[in-house]
DNA sequence: TCTGGGGTCCTAGGACCC
DNA sequence: TCTGGGGTCCTAGGACCC
């Protein structure tokens, strides 16, 4: 049976999350920032609708908030993964097969279901479901690829004749989209290569389908090839309904104000240091490379610049937050400088292997700290319970250099304080 | 004053080996 | 004097995604 994908994709998640408790906003433009309240990460149909950009810095717009009085949030990123669960469920109960694609998308696996309901009808059905159930407006896109129902969504998104829902299964259908349908709006091709296809004289999704997938892996490379496949109806991307274990796991932020002082810098990457070995613990993995990285604001040409990362390897794979933190800490010392405004530090675990798996070298002695796993589960335990939180003295208490969040929302729906009150 | 954070995959090139 | 060719492993950097 050839295979039938459909994309449910939320219409602006963030933003829509935000309404959703704040019904007084139902037609008021909404924008929500990144972390430390940098750039617009998300837009109201509203704020769309006036020309907001997406990723545009927030001091850019000021005038048009005030003038068109949009109504600004700072992420408040576990609401946002709250309802997103919920969504994810919803979707569980009603398709087989499901992958969780992203914070705000789902992939579902439909082969075989229009023996017993027509496509349209089962997306029309998903799509109501979830508005009725969670109150989040989806789209729908259905497709024979990946990359094709990724268009039926877009498609289904910018069309309001379409109900939200795409069903792109036949290939008179895609073929009529695709010619609809700029290069650069295609799944896996941003603007490097978009740039690159124009010059060539390739400017819409056709354009590109009809191109032979030998010359575009010849040009380019074979991620570009699979595309071209996708795009003329060969799946080559399948449903993953587990989810990978990870291969890297990264922690890093901007500061909210610059940091000078290197008991600052310390604090901060201990803090990204404990939050990627829990991570870590987590995905239920040990890491063996540990990577460390500073640095001024590139944005800022009048102050000097620098950067620096610096990576080692840990002496057996670890995931006790002690180790990790020492080892940082040595990094951090061969790598600071005196005198620069630091904008951001991060770091990052990488070489993985499965909890006691290591083969240890013929000489090397296996010296595990005695408590290791009883300390971190103790921590962890601790630290998810809501209960309170442990935190490593080098982690600091006054933490001057945490990040702004100037325009939170309450946290409605996971802190017994912060429920939303009918009055 | 003010430009996010967290990922993946692929490729090219260097080091090294036989 | 001659300076091959194939393979592996590693790393840095590019490109993409949400």
């Amino acid at each position: 049976m050839s295979p039938v994908f459909a994309l449910v994709d939320c219409n602006n998640f963030y933003a829509s999350c935000e309404k959703l408790f704040r019904p007084d906003l139902v037609d008021t433009p909404v924008v929500v920032l990144s972390n430390n309240d940098g750039c617009v990460v998300a837009r109201s149909k509203e704020a769309k609708a006036l020309g907001i950009k997406m990723g545009v810095p927030v001091f850019k717009i000021q005038a048009q908030i005030k003038q068109y009085g949009i109504q600004v949030f700072s992420s408040n990123y576990s609401l946002y993964a709250d309802m997103s669960d919920r969504v994810m469920r919803t979707l569980e109960e009603m398709a087989p097969r499901v992958e969780i694609y992203s914070i705000d998308e789902a992939f579902l696996d439909l082969t075989g279901v229009q023996s017993a309901v027509s496509l349209v009808d089962f997306g029309q059905q998903v799509k109501h479901t979830i508005e009725r159930w969670i109150g989040i407006a989806v789209c729908v896109g259905i497709a024979p690829t990946k990359t094709l129902a990724k268009l039926a969504n877009h498609a289904a998104k910018k069309y309001t004749a379409t109900g939200g829902v795409v069903d792109l299964t036949h290939p008179s259908r895609q073929r009529k989209l695709l010619a609809l349908t700029p290069v650069e709006d295609i799944w896996g091709v941003g603007n490097r290569i978009s740039k690159r296809l124009k010059d060539m004289g390739i400017h819409t999704a056709l354009d590109l389908a009809d191109t032979s997938a030998k010359s575009i892996r010849k040009h380019f490379s074979v991620v570009l090839e699979r595309t071209v496949r996708e795009l003329n109806g060969e799946a080559c991307m399948e449903l993953e309904q587990i989810p990978p274990t990870k291969k890297q796991i990264i922690c890093s932020r901007s500061f909210g104000s610059r940091v000078t002082s290197r008991m600052h810098m310390r604090q901060a990457l201990c803090e990204h240091v404990t939050r990627a070995a829990e991570k870590l613990r987590k995905e239920r993995q040990q890491a063996k490379l540990l990577s460390i990285f500073i640095r001024t604001s590139p944005f800022q040409n009048n102050v000097p610049q620098y950067r620096n990362g610096l990576t080692a390897k840990l002496p057996r794979p670890t995931d006790d937050t002690r180790d990790l933190i020492q080892l940082t800490m040595v990094l951090l010392e061969q790598i600071w400088r005196d005198g620069y405004d630091y904008a951001k530090a991060g770091v990052v675990l990488s070489d993985f292997y499965d909890i006691g798996t290591y083969q240890l070298g013929l000489f090397e002695n296996h010296i595990e700290r005695s408590n290791s796993r009883q300390l971190m589960h103790i921590l962890d335990t601790i630290n998810h319970s809501g209960q309170g939180r442990l935190f490593f003295a080098r982690q600091g208490v006054t933490r001057g250099w945490v990040m702004k969040r100037d325009h939170l929302s309450p946290a409605y729906t996971t802190h017994w304080q912060q429920l939303v009150k009918v009055s």
